[in-house]
DNA sequence: TAAACGCATGGGC
DNA sequence: CGCCCATGCGTTT
């Protein structure tokens, strides 16, 4: 397929492939040609490489520049498009010959929907030129025709606007076959008019105004729920799918603005990410995560772009013997050959090996549905080796149109550990949730309450159900999902399966819960510590929690669901002034906010209260390059420490700092890394407690200073205090525990060392799992109960300290709060804080780990002493 | 009789 | 309730 010819009426015009490489034509998405001679489309036209999509909003048309966004949908714009061949459907949300549309989330479609009506409508675009009964462009379809078709009702609570009589219909539903589109949803428009729009060169496009639909308004009184949930989601939706779209293959870019870079090289163009077409209609699960690397590998030298269309995850289905790989119907429809026969066509793909494997690509009559299969993929599978919960990866190369096939084995995820199971279900901590992966920005996540009825259960159903219940359908999110009993394997990405385990683990390949599973590379790449994830969680606004209790745990249960806020960067200056950086989604720009600001997920310059002269994308930095990277360059490595393995892999040398140093340290037994802190300003307290510290150390002001609290204060400090102190009770209870089995099974039989290893071993796992039991560390007199805690503290010696930590610990836990807080000299809840002497990005609190594991006598008052790092290394050993 | 085929069923959302 | 899709299962080859 080296060239094609304009079917547009007296064009003719002959395009080689090489006119499309000089960007004389765009090849489009699907199977489909722009000609670039008349400005029309042909055979399935598909004008998506016109425009430059921007974020999920908006495109902008490379002809015109001008910005087509959501309202163009009932504009003459959208007649443009039309005219070009059609546009996407809102059921299907496919294209009717033409993806032009189908940055427009599905749902904001419908709210710029008309409701049906009795209107003579026109079929336009070109695509139905051989409709017999189009042969005038005009098509009368009757009322009862058109409603026999799904897509009309979910306009069927719009209005119409009068100037521009727009329906959507579902093509199949009125009269059969319609050529090669025949399956295909399509859009209908009313008036002739719209036909004589945009015949001519694309210059003409420009005059077009978008014309917002004034005319046209989502009416009220919905009464289809889910009509109304998609509706009323639309902005919420779209905003989601922006977030957590995955990052641009720049491969894909290449692919039209490579040719249109050329072409219209004078134009304002903006780069467009890579949002191959149909990727907003699809489901994320089959987005296509190929790499460019992988891209690279398929397109080798040619000149060919190789533009991924989806993947899915082998079923057992698929990749059983059977040789049928069932295709998710959109993707089959978006990207495969239309085919009305159940027969279907052979179809050849080839591998990224360059072998080429006939399939016969077809479908089953299912319901009023079809369910595309591609058969005969038995030897491909077995060459491939590909088995249940490998990957196979779906590309197109262009300009040639050759379908590619890839395939990405599930061999590399990690299972949760047992020890990190039992480990979640013994932390007894209410919001804790073991992240394998998160994106950056986070969405909203069920409520509080869902996640306490999670804690009734064993750890594993837990994670389930909070996995199952974080709204992400439309994120590239997934989640670490255990077993909910017995042997908590990570099914699903087992290598070697038992055939004992084949059925259960193939329930859980594919399915609804393959969203569940994240591949290891995404997991790297998304990964989040739970430390991380609390640094994200946000009370809801106004939020007032109740205290509930399950199985004698207390805890906070909130109305709202809990936030998930945007990640931030947290300095201080040299005035000791504390700042938090936060990144702007819309023009990346960095912008500084006070410490005590609590972003949503989403944050943009507009929402810049703070600081009304950078309340714009259009302000300039405030930091200049090289102080953002620095301020990532310490953010990177504040991110490393807390991952003692990658930490340790990675940066060999990297002298770690802090309790995060000690903590790595005692993690991977490297106890001679010591806690000197090259970004770390001097302080008499631990490194970690720099300047910009939101911890309860630091928010305390400074010894002497302050006002005193009465003891049913609800501060912010004593409350923190007070959870604490709670927190503290119900560790003392669990170690007791642990501490009372480990001694009942070792105590005779094992030396103090030895013994001191199994409370090592704990603390551990604790590392594990992100909590940093390490950090807190107790000297002092255990004997009289007047054990100083030091959670600065990590001394040399972890072993021989967490024995006394772990008693102490005990002994000050089951003192009253009053006691407790006199004893440490907590009325009056101040601290001596000492600022840095320079400019600094410190961790972020974290609100469960550290400031639980800390107790109020290390920030405390000084005369207890503060007791740091040097110092108590020395006390300890 | 087994494999292939075509459709039906049902869980999940 | 409708849709998707994994897979079951009866029929055909």
């Amino acid at each position: 397929m080296t060239s094609k010819r304009c079917m547009n009426g007296g064009c003719g015009a002959t395009l080689s492939a090489e006119d499309w490489r000089r960007g004389w034509a765009l090849r489009s998405g699907g199977f489909a040609t722009l000609c670039d001679k008349c400005g029309m489309a042909y055979e399935q036209s598909v004008f998506c490489d016109l425009f430059h999509q921007k974020e999920s909003g908006w495109r902008e048309c490379l002809l015109c520049g001008k910005r087509l966004h959501c309202g163009c949908i009932a504009s003459k714009s959208l007649f443009e498009l039309l005219d070009g061949g059609g546009v996407q459907c809102i059921s299907c949300m496919k294209n009717s010959g033409l993806s032009g549309l189908s940055f427009i989330p599905s749902e904001t479609i419908q709210e710029f929907l008309p409701q049906s009506s009795q209107r003579v409508l026109s079929l336009a675009g070109r695509s139905l030129k051989d409709e017999k009964a189009n042969e005038d462009s005009n098509v009368r379809v009757d009322e009862d025709v058109i409603s026999k078709g799904k897509a009309i009702q979910l306009g069927k609570n719009m209005e119409v606007n009068g100037q521009n009589n727009m329906l959507l219909g579902r093509r199949e539903s009125l009269s059969g076959s319609f050529g090669h589109i025949k399956r295909e949803q399509m859009a209908f428009h009313a008036g002739k008019a719209c036909l004589n729009i945009s015949l001519g060169n694309s210059n003409q496009r420009t005059t077009m105004e978008p014309a917002l639909s004034t005319g046209i308004r989502p009416s009220s009184g919905v009464e289809d729920g889910r009509d109304q949930s998609r509706s009323l989601s639309a902005l919420q939706q779209a905003q989601r799918a922006r977030h957590l779209l995955p990052k641009p293959s720049k491969t894909g870019q290449t692919f039209s603005s490579e040719a249109s870079k050329e072409m219209l090289s004078n134009m304002r163009v903006a780069r467009p990410p890579a949002e191959g077409r149909g990727r907003n209609q699809l489901l994320p699960r089959y987005w296509p995560r190929i790499t460019d690397q992988e891209l690279q590998q398929i397109s080798g030298d040619s000149n060919s772009t190789i533009v991924p269309l989806f993947e899915k995850v082998l079923s057992a289905s698929d990749a059983g013997r059977i040789g049928r790989l069932v295709l998710p119907k959109a993707c089959a429809e978006a990207y495969f050959p239309p085919i009305s026969q159940p027969e279907g066509l052979p179809l050849k793909i080839q591998d990224a090996k360059g072998k080429e494997w006939h399939f016969q690509f077809r479908f089953w009559p299912n319901n009023n549905s079809r369910m595309y299969v591609l058969e005969g993929v038995t030897p491909c599978i077995q060459s491939l080796q590909l088995q249940a919960g490998d990957t196979v990866t779906f590309s197109r190369m262009d300009p040639e149109g050759k379908l590619i096939m890839g395939f990405r084995k599930a061999t590399n995820s990690v299972p949760l550990q047992d020890s990190q199971i039992s480990a979640i279900a013994n932390a007894g901590l209410g919001n804790e949730t073991f992240f394998s992966g998160v994106t950056e920005n986070l969405s909203i996540v069920s409520g509080y309450s869902g996640l306490l009825q999670s804690l009734k259960g064993t750890a594993a159903p837990r994670l389930s159900y909070f996995s199952e219940h974080l709204n992400l359908a439309d994120s590239d999110v997934s989640w670490q999902k255990t077993d909910t009993h017995g042997g908590r394997s990570n099914d699903g990405f087992l290598l070697q399966p038992s055939l004992a385990q084949e059925k259960k683990r193939s329930r859980n390949i594919g399915g609804k819960s393959k969203r569940l599973h994240m591949d290891n590379d995404d997991a790297l790449e998304l990964k989040l510590s739970w430390e991380e994830a609390q640094d994200l969680l946000r009370p809801p606004p106004s939020a007032k929690p109740s205290v509930v209790m399950i199985e004698d745990q207390e805890f906070e249960e909130y109305e709202e669901p809990p936030v998930f806020g945007k990640r931030t960067i947290f300095t201080a200056q040299l005035s000791g002034e504390q700042d938090q950086w936060i990144q702007c989604d819309d023009c990346f720009k960095w912008r500084r906010l006070p410490v005590d600001v609590l972003v949503p997920s989403n944050w943009t310059c507009a929402d810049n209260t703070c600081d009304p002269r950078r309340s714009s994308c259009s302000v300039p930095d405030e930091l200049s390059p090289t102080e953002i990277h620095n301020l990532l360059r310490q953010d990177a490595e504040i991110k490393m420490m807390r991952t003692p393995s990658i930490s340790k892999q990675n940066t060999p040398d990297f002298e770690a700092s802090g309790l995060d140093a000690l903590a790595t340290a005692a993690s991977i037994g490297d106890t001679t890394n010591q806690a000197t802190v090259s970004a770390s300003a001097t302080t008499t307290k631990h490194p970690r407690h720099r300047p910009g510290c939101t911890c309860i150390v630091c928010i305390q002001p400074p010894s002497g200073k302050g006002p005193k609290h009465h003891p049913n204060c609800t501060c912010n400090v004593c409350l923190t205090v007070k959870r604490r102190f709670k927190t503290l009770m119900l560790r003392k209870k669990k170690r007791q525990s642990e501490r009372e089995e480990a001694e009942a099974n070792k105590r005779l039989m094992l030396p103090w060392g030895a013994k001191e290893e199994i409370e090592g071993s704990s603390i551990q796992k604790e590392n594990e799992l992100g909590i940093d039991a390490g950090k807190a560390t107790v000297v002092g007199d255990i004997d009289t109960g007047k054990g100083k805690i030091d959670l600065n503290c990590q001394p040399e010696g972890l072993q021989s300290s967490s024995r006394v930590s772990m008693m102490s610990l005990l002994h000050v836990a089951s003192l009253p709060l009053e006691n407790y807080l006199k004893q440490n000299g907590l009325t009056s809840l101040t601290c001596e804080q000492q600022v840095s002497s320079s400019s600094v990005t410190v961790p972020q609190a974290m609100p469960v780990d550290e400031s639980e594991e800390r107790t109020p006598d290390e920030e405390g008052s000084g005369d207890e002493g503060h007791i740091c790092s040097e110092t108590a290394k020395s006390d300890a050993s």
